[in-house]
DNA sequence: TTGAAAGCGCTACCAG
DNA sequence: CTGGTAGCGCTTTCAA
């Protein structure tokens, strides 16, 4: 159990001063094997050889501890394990990977007190910046962030009142007037939604939205958005349904990917067909959807761009501690089986 | 933008020395206040008082540096946003947050190189130690991590040649039993198999394992692995498809979920009716599998037992550097339609 | 029960 | 172009 080489050793062993072998590992070399930086050619050589022969990799908790990088940036989704919130992980991921940083990945459950948790073992590990789609709109944990200087950009949706945050949101108003104009274009008129019962933005601007669109068509009195608790179970649903369609519900917006496959799911073991019993559209994008028959209409966010958006804007605020700004992308709706016209 | 608090801000907040501070910090609190170390009460107080006061959060990095622990594991599968390793990774997640441990996920895509390049990020960080899902069963990468006394815990494959690791498989020759053989209790006999050509221990085994199961049931003239690129397509994916069929394939046993959903993708576009035209056993668990029309068989390792005991091993691997062991989980099968008796 | 002080590995500044 | 050195914030002896 030899111990792990330090950079002492390897000045020791090139014959050179630490100094210039920190100097020369933070160095990029041109095709000729010359770095950018005041160290001759063959020096650099010698430093080479022995981080090489010393099989050296750098501790950076040490070059954190002097210099106040660390080089990693924390992500912090509801549920890394919901596959809208790991595409998006696994984009920023690989754009850390390029850009040459680590990436910390947490969940909040939707739990604020889980969100603070995260948030201070973030602060802990000393992070550059963090991507937070946060549980709640309230803005207590944001405050520590803040009192430590730590850039962050809110994705997805955000706390209205935390201004020094970065915002890379949809046009909910958009994705609201798509998705509810498209059915009433089908020839529907009672078209319902449900969504959680949280305390989200998103959950907020999609309700309001989606009545401000539905009063809009003149259908004011069909306008209504069930509540249902997240972790709603198949039969609650199923009752929830029931109820809907009871109340002449024809057809139902959905805004978010987990109440979309939780309804779709109750249709299914209710023997429901659509969208002759019940027109759907929803929220972003699952291979369930497509599966499904008939496949299923949705609102769709580019996860791409929701990443790239975010991580770079993080990156900017690290770097050149600029200004937090608000993207704000353009959704879509990709029509399919699900909200066919009324026959 | 004042600056962050220190160990010494308290300390002189606290009025007292700054190992006092540190000791405070570590100690445990029983239900009257008392520390469960040698600190009398009201100065912990006062500490704990002045933290209060200060905000302060301690530097991992530093603790780090002067006490050689991180407190962070890694992670490495193959894609984050693969459901499996999502589901996978935020089990450890969890488990890692009650331990009070820092995850780093991050993927090899797969490939070779990235996955020896995250490796070396997470040595570079000072992980504490590492759950791998390889990419491949060659040793080179693994030999830097036995250089630098990182344990390490291969997850549901492994790397035969590299012994310091602690594993945790699932039993592929049962898993590949348990299906071959309720294929064949249904009546099939032309029993095919696609997977993947890439060098991973899981996948030669279930070649393997399939093959000597079919040569038990006196099928080997039927046995034939097909091999496809883990990057195909839809259109490549009909072809094989289409080809098993004109070759008299019955049914088919399909060793991965990605394997499993793309094939069954492929079977709806071309119309096929399972289990009629193509009976199916899959392996992993999707949603998809129970909304297809069938629903999908497949056989089951339960994510939750991966999870924890890669996960305690690897603790009990850091903490009291025991030896690494081998963990062998029992599969299941869940037999819905898309595998129901050949009529 | 408390404090002083020696590092941990690295960066960054200054001198030469 | 190169080397010396003062910290960074914390842990951990060792003394008091």
């Amino acid at each position: 159990m030899k111990k792990r080489a330090t950079i002492k050793d390897v000045a020791k062993e090139a014959g050179v001063s630490i100094a210039l072998v920190s100097m020369v590992m933070h160095a990029k070399f041109d095709e000729n094997g010359n770095p950018d930086c005041n160290v001759r050619k063959e020096t650099a050589r010698k430093v080479l050889d022995a981080v090489e022969k010393l099989k050296y990799i750098p501790n950076k908790a040490a070059a954190q501890i002097s210099n106040g990088r660390s080089g990693i940036i924390a992500v912090i989704t509801s549920d890394i394990a919901s596959s809208f919130f790991s595409e998006i992980c696994r984009q920023i991921e690989n754009l850390a990977y390029e850009a040459g940083l680590s990436v910390i990945f947490a969940s909040s459950d939707e739990k604020v007190e889980k969100f603070d948790n995260v948030v201070t073992s973030a602060i802990k590990l000393g992070v550059d910046g963090m991507i937070i789609v946060p549980p709640t709109t309230n803005v207590e944990t944001m405050r520590k962030i803040e009192e430590f200087d730590i850039p962050a950009v809110f994705l997805e949706r955000d706390i209205p009142d935390y201004a020094p945050a970065g915002r890379v949101t949809l046009d909910n108003r958009k994705a609201c007037e798509l998705a509810v104009q498209h059915l009433y274009d089908g020839g529907y008129r009672n078209i319902g939604q449900i969504s959680y019962d949280m305390n989200i933005s998103t959950i907020h601007k999609k309700d309001e939205y989606y009545i401000e669109k539905m009063n809009g068509l003149g259908l004011g009195q069909y306008a209504k958005v069930r509540k249902v608790p997240h972790a709603i179970d198949d039969n609650a649903m199923e009752k929830v349904l029931r109820t809907a369609l009871d109340e002449g519900v024809e057809a139902l917006f959905l805004p978010t990917k987990r109440v979309t496959l939780r309804v779709i799911k109750a249709a299914r073991r209710m023997g429901l067909t659509l969208p002759r019993d019940l027109a759907v559209v929803g929220f972003d994008h699952s291979d369930v959807f497509d599966i499904y028959e008939p496949a299923v209409s949705y609102i769709y966010q580019s996860i791409p761009d929701l990443a790239r958006e975010s991580f770079t804007m993080l990156l900017e605020m690290i770097s050149d501690h600029s200004k937090a700004r608000h993207t704000v992308l353009e959704p879509s709706i990709v029509c399919q089986g699900s909200s066919a016209p009324k026959k």
